[in-house]
Formats: structure tokens, C-alpha cells, sequence
DNA sequence: ACGGTTATCATGCGATCGCATTACAAAACC
DNA sequence: GGTTTTGTAATGCGATCGCATGATAACCGT
């Protein structure tokens, strides 16, 4: 028989693989990734445990899709909070991109442990690093031509290279996440070290308004 | 039967423990920490799976035990590598710190893998996220004193916040890890982004040598 | 209409897990 | 020197794991 592409049979096979993916996420932030089972994921989800084994042939290729997935989710999200700003600054875009990676709301903190747990899984398991440099790697290449951009349109103070302080600003939001997840630090705390790093990188009034409040139009 | 304090009988029981704990740092860093077993340990140490259990009742122990043996280990490592430089400059001491966290030898890589591993499992687990708050803290209020240290000695370029950068530092450097252990960034590039701080922070002729051969005295 | 494919579920199986139990040798105590 | 305590090992047990198998109903193309 032949197997005509994207015309499924009665049910959206991606979109069951994500469903699936988004229990897998519910499971590692809740009980953790070692307590990942079969049966925890397919009780998450809804389903049967035979219902996942139809989808994923093994459990490993199951927390790989499911990494894939989280990618996706995290980089949707990312394009999604940057659409949503009105008329922004190079500042305005790098500042919420920082955001969206920090996990300052339950999205962001779900996909934090989610993240940090395939980074640990990845130190033993190739595929997951490959995977984790894909998508992180794609983060800092659009934050470096952020700043390249930024650097062009002259926001950017005399002297700061966009080729160093691109990855430097990126990295530091990276290790903010695991001492938010552990309680070291507040997001609080976190966003205003990053605003202090901004101020520091961008000219005065490249932004619309930091932290203080808004004033009127 | 009295039981007389720090008098073991006839083996250190705290050695042993200890013993015990780099076997789990062995498991963790080559088979992951989900493959952490009580069999895996004994056989790693070299002794029987009831020796593992006569030193730790349960496993749970037996991993919050190692997760403070690390912690002591990483501190114990700073504290040797610092007392190896002749002379230091504050900056040479925050240099010298900062990549004993980076995973750029074996040691520091494992040690940067059980870390992580942690990190993933305190996000489920609050005696974890205790401890590592307690590990991490330390380090970082010892950063943030070399700091005000540096500041006060006049180290620091005009309008450096030691209160801002030294968390910003620190947490960079955090940041870093994980994209080194998963082959995103390589250890030499990391030290570069370090040094290239170290350079914006400190005013020049701060420190010994940077990474250009040391000319001759 | 009907054979074939797909989706779903329930169940079974071998392996492995943490932990409890037991046995035994060596050191310590009185 | 006999008793107690401690270190070490071996083994058993219930639970859970990933995965394989079989059954059942819905949907498809011809």
C-alpha cells in the first residue's frame, strides 16, 4: 500500500506525539526525569499504556521527540513574545528573549526543569547533546545577530563588542536558570542583574522602559 | 555500651562514606544518574552490596550524603588551587576560581556532571535544592568579597559595581558549563569570554598574565 | 461490502530495583 | 575469655520497569 505523506488516517499522528511529549513534560517537572515510566507518561496523558508504545517504539525515542518538541515549544514561545511587542528596540528584543528563558512563570520554569534534566540525561547520552546543541546553539546564533544589528544601528555603547558580549549576556541568562530552580536567586533578583547588564551594554533611551513604571503617552 | 565520640572502632566510618560517595560520582559521570544503584555503587567501590547499606540506610542518604561530599570536594579544590598561586592579585584569585568551576580537566568534569545531575533532581527534591543552595551560596558570597576586596584595593575600572558584577561573573561562569559539557562551547572559547570580562572589569596591569606567554623577569 | 490497516487497550514476561533478612568473621569490652 | 558490637557479604522479596504479545473496535480503499 501506498503511504501518502501528511494525509493520516483518522487521527493527527504529530500532534498525539506532542500531546504525548507535553505529558512527558509534566512527569519530568513533577516527579523528575529519572521517575519517567511508560505508565506515568500514558496516565499523564490519558491513555493507555499500549496507546504510547504505538507512538514511540521505545522510551528513548520518546524523550527524544519529546526534547525536539521542547525546542520547538521554546523557540514558538520566544517568537511569540517578540511579535507581541509594539515597535521595539534591539534592547527591547534581546530583553525579552531573556525572559522567556528564565523560568520566572510556570511555562518557564516547566520547561527550565525540563531542560536542565536532558542537559544532565545528555552528559551520558549523545543524541540528547546533539539535540541540545541544535537548539541552544540557534538561540545564540539569533542573539549574537541581535546585537550585530543593535551594534549597526549604533544602540550600543563606545567600545562593547556585540561578538563577545552576545554570548556573555546569553550564557549568564543560561546560569541564572538552575539557581532560580533551586531558590539561590529570585527571578527578581535575576531580571534586574540582567538590566544592569543591559544598561551597561546599550546607550540611554534605546529602550522604552526598564523597570520603573511606564509614563503616560 | 558508651559510645565515645570521633573513636572509631576499626575502620574511619567517614572515610568510608566518603569512599563510598566518589563511587556515585564514578556512576553518576559515565552511566548517568538515573543508572545510580545501590549494586552499581558496591560494585564501582569495590565492596559488597550490603557494605553500601551498612553506611547508608537508604539510598536517598547515601546521595544527599554525596551530593555534600561535593560540595566539600569543589570548595576543597578551590581553596588548594588558590593556595598554589604565588602572590595573586584579586583578579588572578577570581581567575583561578572561576576555572576550577568550569569542566576543563577530568576532575572538573566530573564534578561539573554530578553537579548537574543534582540540580535536575533538586528541582523535585528540597533537600537537594538546600544543599546546592548552601554549596553555591558559599562560593558566591566568597566571590562577591574578592569583589568588594578588588574594589576597595582599586583594582576595578571606574564605574565597575562590585555588588553587580561579581553575581554577574559568577553566574556566567555557571552558565557556562553546561553548553561545555555538551559540546556547544568548547573550554577555550569559555575561558576567552571569562578573560574578555576580566579585562572589562580590572583595570590593566591588574594581574601576572592573562593567556600571552609571560615574558621573562 | 469486505479485507486490511490503524488506534487502543489489557496482559504477560524477564530483568532490575531498593530494602530486609540472615550469616559469619573480626575487633572491642568487661 | 566469653559476650557484645561492628564490618562485610550473600540472599530473598515485593514492586516496578521496558517491552512483546494478543485482542478488539473503528476506519480506510477498492
Amino acid at each position: 500500500m501506498r503511504y501518502v505523506e501528511g494525509v493520516p488516517k483518522q487521527v493527527d499522528h504529530e500532534q498525539r506525539r506532542r500531546h504525548l511529549a507535553e505529558a512527558v513534560f509534566a512527569v519530568i517537572s513533577t516527579q523528575g526525569f529519572e521517575a519517567v515510566s511508560l505508565r506515568d507518561v500514558a496516565e499523564q496523558a490519558g491513555v493507555s499504556m499500549g496507546t504510547v508504545q504505538h507512538y514511540f517504539p521505545t522510551k528513548q525515542q520518546m524523550l527524544l521527540f519529546a526534547l525536539s518538541h521542547m525546542r520547538d515549544r521554546v523557540l514558538a514561545r520566544l517568537q511569540t513574545t517578540v511579535a507581541a511587542l509594539r515597535e521595539p528596540t534591539r534592547r527591547d528584543l534581546i530583553r525579552a528573549a531573556t525572559a522567556v528563558m528564565l523560568p520566572v512563570d510556570p511555562a518557564g520554569r516547566e520547561e527550565a526543569c525540563v531542560n536542565i534534566a536532558f542537559f544532565s540525561a545528555a552528559t551520558v547520552t549523545p543524541a540528547y547533546a546533539e539535540q541540545l546543541r541544535n537548539g541552544y546553539g540557534r538561540i545564540l546564533t539569533v542573539s549574537v545577530a541581535n546585537f550585530r544589528e543593535a551594534s549597526r544601528l549604533g544602540e550600543l555603547r563606545d567600545g562593547v563588542d556585540p561578538e563577545v558580549e552576545a554570548p556573555a549576556l546569553y550564557f549568564l541568562t543560561q546560569g541564572l536558570v538552575g539557581p532560580i530552580l533551586v531558590g539561590l536567586y529570585s527571578p527578581a533578583e535575576a531580571l534586574a542583574l540582567i538590566d544592569a547588564q543591559l544598561d551597561r551594554l546599550f546607550r540611554a533611551g534605546t529602550h522604552a522602559a526598564s523597570t520603573a513604571d511606564k509614563p503616560r503617552p
